[in-house]
DNA sequence: CGCAAAATTGAATAGTCTCAAATGTAGTGG
DNA sequence: CCACTACATTTGAGACTATTCAATTTTGCG
């Protein structure tokens, strides 16, 4: 990320507070962003309120729509957060002539992709309980990437960095249905439910099982 | 697209006939490809065969995975095709050095990213009357920039790609369901059905409505 | 402690799916 | 040209899942 340093001149460093929004949803796309610490969601709406979470973004992590006029989602911050803001212009004429910044560009874009489209599957396909139980273990996952405590590749004990309303916006579920998924798997001894925000996995291979994980063959 | 051309240099063209698959899902990213004529479909499943098509790639579209060693689709011929293959490591080895090549893929990947994203809402809030009337929609605006009768924004009058199991893949819905809206629309005398691969919408407004299209304020 | 927001729980409903049967369509060979 | 077959689509009835709406409980905070 040299050349990223190097760019990063053009951009100014700005603070959100937890709730605030960096892009709307339908408006001009003026600026890109880096995420520098924190966390946001990347949402959709439609006109009555239903509103469905496509991406989560996390440091280090790129937001905004470059070489584009519109944002097709709203970018909120999920938690108090910093980025490195610049206009998308200046980056629409910067990039080009730093072909390697574009290749990670590119390199994140494409597992963007992947990511969205392994989403669809579930949103698509997956019932309530498959549901919760890919996104439990996928968050066990991602965090545990981060490396919190152990090195371990999956984390079984994790604090959960969103409500329940937002678990439902992302599982493309009602906040109700996720609420009693939940506690119908605490009840089953699968996981755990310290406090609201926090989730333990006691029995990894018996959700995986119910989450309907693809045939690694 | 100069530098594709020469870069054509190191591809083969291949024939595909309808039904045969390119890339498969969990394999190996051996290999990448233009799309020169015909139609594919992008497809993950679950173990138990629910499947959920994640994108349709049109020609002159690329699919495959570069710089990533697995496929996290399948890539199928919904029509006798023609494509344009290099192998994967060959690309990887070529891309970094052409950065406009690699410019106008990180465009297609971001609108790509865009469409998958828009999906989701459709996916994850949707109900089926406004997937079926939101896909309907979409069909007749992409079939019409293809620009084969008229040079209109849409075409009211087209032929489905696809069979109703497929319309179904694509919504996440069972084919009884796309089924019945369909007829349901029909006896509204919102579209007309003459045969099964052919839809002429009759009320483009009353159809937008129903597939509560987010507000463009 | 008391309040507002978030989460859980319950009962009833609506919507989609499942399973089964009937109908329609395209292609084949007589 | 027609009958026959295989396949795709439509239709129907019933079951079931997730939603809706309402009420209650829990949580975090001034």
């Amino acid at each position: 990320m040299d050349e990223l340093s190097l760019f990063s001149r053009i951009g100014r460093t700005i603070s959100l507070e937890k709730g605030q929004s960096l892009i709307w949803e339908g408006d001009q796309s003026l600026i890109v962003a880096n995420i520098v610490s924190g966390l946001f969601k990347l949402t959709t709406s439609l006109d009555d309120g239903r509103e469905q979470i496509i991406g989560i973004a996390y440091p280090a992590d790129f937001v905004g729509r470059p070489f584009g006029t519109t944002n097709e989602y709203t970018v909120t911050a999920l938690t108090d957060a910093r980025l490195c803001v610049f206009s998308r212009t200046d980056f629409d004429r910067f990039a080009p002539d730093h072909p390697e910044m574009e290749h990670k560009l590119l390199q994140k874009t494409l597992d963007e992709l992947d990511r969205a489209r392994r989403w669809m599957l579930l949103l698509g396909r997956k019932s309530a309980p498959e549901k919760v139980a890919t996104f439990l273990l996928e968050m066990s996952q991602k965090l545990a990437g981060s490396g919190c405590d152990t090195a371990d590749k999956q984390l079984n004990e994790f604090e959960l960095p969103f409500g329940r309303q937002q678990v439902a916006d992302i599982l493309g579920l009602t906040i109700e249905t996720v609420s009693r998924q939940l506690t119908q798997m605490k009840n089953s001894n699968l996981i755990d439910l310290p406090d609201r925000r926090h989730v333990n996995i006691l029995e990894p291979e018996r959700l995986a099982q119910i989450s309907s994980a693809q045939t690694a063959v």
